[in-house]
DNA sequence: ACAGAAATAAAAATGC
DNA sequence: GCATTTTTATTTCTGT
């Protein structure tokens, strides 16, 4: 394949992700207005930074405890 | 208004959050996988890392000297 | 105070990083041949590593949680 | 050997494990607090990361030459 | 040995 | 402007 198309494909491939990045960006913006949005209705954003935070956590570890269990079921040969 | 209607704002604004961070995270992924489709086509990702890491640069850069431009036109009444 | 003895301080300064790092690098080495003595003795390492993460887990969520506690506490005005 | 020495065993093991992770993580933040300190004294911190990680390549270049010469004399049997 | 995943380190962004 | 948190980059580890 010529060097001209290699370029190309590079080329869309870079400008994909650039479109991805700004979405991305679009919305880290989107979550901190809710939060502008919180703060003028009183709530205290720092603890709601810690409450999103600890949800996240607890998933994470229910995760976790659920990837444990399959490693165990394979470890003991129960798959 | 009461609190249990006041917690349920807090509880919707909570939610708005982790879905805006969903979402996020799903464009993450998909940055990703434009990365690993370009390394399968034998691109060499660091380098593609820095080059878009460039042209957010010079965008930056670009942007900023619009902005300068726009002060000087402003204050030059020249809008 | 001269460049001389600002060379110097600079010169401690990275030669103390540098003996930590090598320190940290000793025990990076330890824990690996701990995890090779637990294989010799027909442990699954693969297993013993979540085990440690997944306890690591539970104490981060623990710290999380008093961290939430004093959030709450501070927020209510009662420290 | 009975299940229950056996599980006294694996206990032992990751309490080492996690005995060496936690001296480790001890003196990953002693680094941080020497970069800490560099800082107030006015030094680059970026920078002379940049330096120990350069020294760290030199290191590592000398010591393959080393082993390279080592290599070549016992091949000449020159020990 | 190498691809993919995980951990660690470094850099950047944000809020106070 | 500094310090803390997030994000990104690099290194390390593991299974094929």
């Amino acid at each position: 394949m010529s060097d001209v198309i290699q370029a190309d494909k590079l080329r869309l491939l870079i400008e994909r992700i650039e479109r991805l990045e700004e979405e991305k960006k679009g919305i880290a913006d989107d979550v901190k207005d809710v939060y502008g949005e919180a703060k003028g209705q009183g709530y205290d954003v720092k603890t709601m930074r810690k409450v999103v935070a600890l949800r996240k956590l607890d998933k994470h570890v229910r995760d976790e405890a659920d990837a444990m269990m399959d490693i165990y079921r394979t470890a003991l040969g129960l798959t």
